[in-house]
DNA sequence: GTAGAGGTTCCAGTGCGCTGGAAGGTCAAG
DNA sequence: CTTGACCTTCCAGCGCACTGGAACCTCTAC
């Protein structure tokens, strides 16, 4: 129902519930799970932070800042900020990826697989120093 | 010894033989294992390779085109190409999370704890639908 | 002889975020 | 009363490329 509703499966939410992101709740006399309607935000929240790429365990300490009363902002700037800067370098880093595949594809393309007869491997893949 | 030689762990070398990247190589008397010269290069193959973004599934296929003794060419350049495609697309979604962070990151320095009070965990890292 | 640095085997764990399945209980609709 | 959809628990596995450790063996140098 909460899982429905937030658009994710029911074996997600008791993921979350097992990692310690949502807490446990109350139980109706069969048994089910019995959300409170906080619960909902709370998957929101997760949602958006995820979105932003924090991971799980970072979503729970944020929430554990929040769930112990204070305000997790200052958390939160650091955490953005550090993926900010992982994600600006990981942007560089699959921008080189893409220059040395732009060059492997070109090689590629004019190869003539009659020459590829030596004793390596693929003369296409070779690096520099290959 | 090889595996000094190319600059990776005798154990990694060992999870390639069993991985069938590697052919299993004769022993000494004393059940050391004896590579040939041509172990050092496919090595550097599969460095080649895997830099070149190939998981080491496909340079197991590239590896079984060319031990069959034909030329992986064609092979190869779908799979540069694929490749390629997939680290533009993945680029573009990262340009897009960075984009979002900066903006997350713009609203976190701005944002006084003060104002952190409300029902949702926080402010900053609510998307445009929390 | 003995220490230490390598090798051998096998099995299991890492990180991450779920996902699948089995075996059973519960509920609303027909 | 039965069907079918949901719920519950627990345990296992995915994909990827290794990596760690135990228990043992072998070689080299001193």
């Amino acid at each position: 129902m909460l899982a429905a509703q937030a658009g994710i499966s029911a074996k997600t939410v008791r993921f979350y519930e097992e990692a310690g992101l949502l807490p446990a709740p109350p139980r109706t006399s069969a048994g089910y799970r019995d959300y409170p309607e906080a619960a909902a935000a709370r998957l929101g929240f997760i949602r958006d932070a995820q979105t932003a790429g924090l991971t799980l365990a970072e979503i729970r300490g944020v929430l554990a800042i929040r769930d112990n009363g204070q305000a997790p902002c200052g958390h939160v700037t650091d955490l953005i900020d550090e993926h900010l800067a992982r994600i600006e370098q990981r942007l560089a880093e699959l921008d080189q990826a893409r220059q040395a595949l732009r060059e492997m594809s070109r090689r590629a393309h004019s190869t003539d697989p009659a020459d590829c007869t030596g004793e390596q491997v693929c003369s296409i893949l070779a690096g520099p120093a290959g």
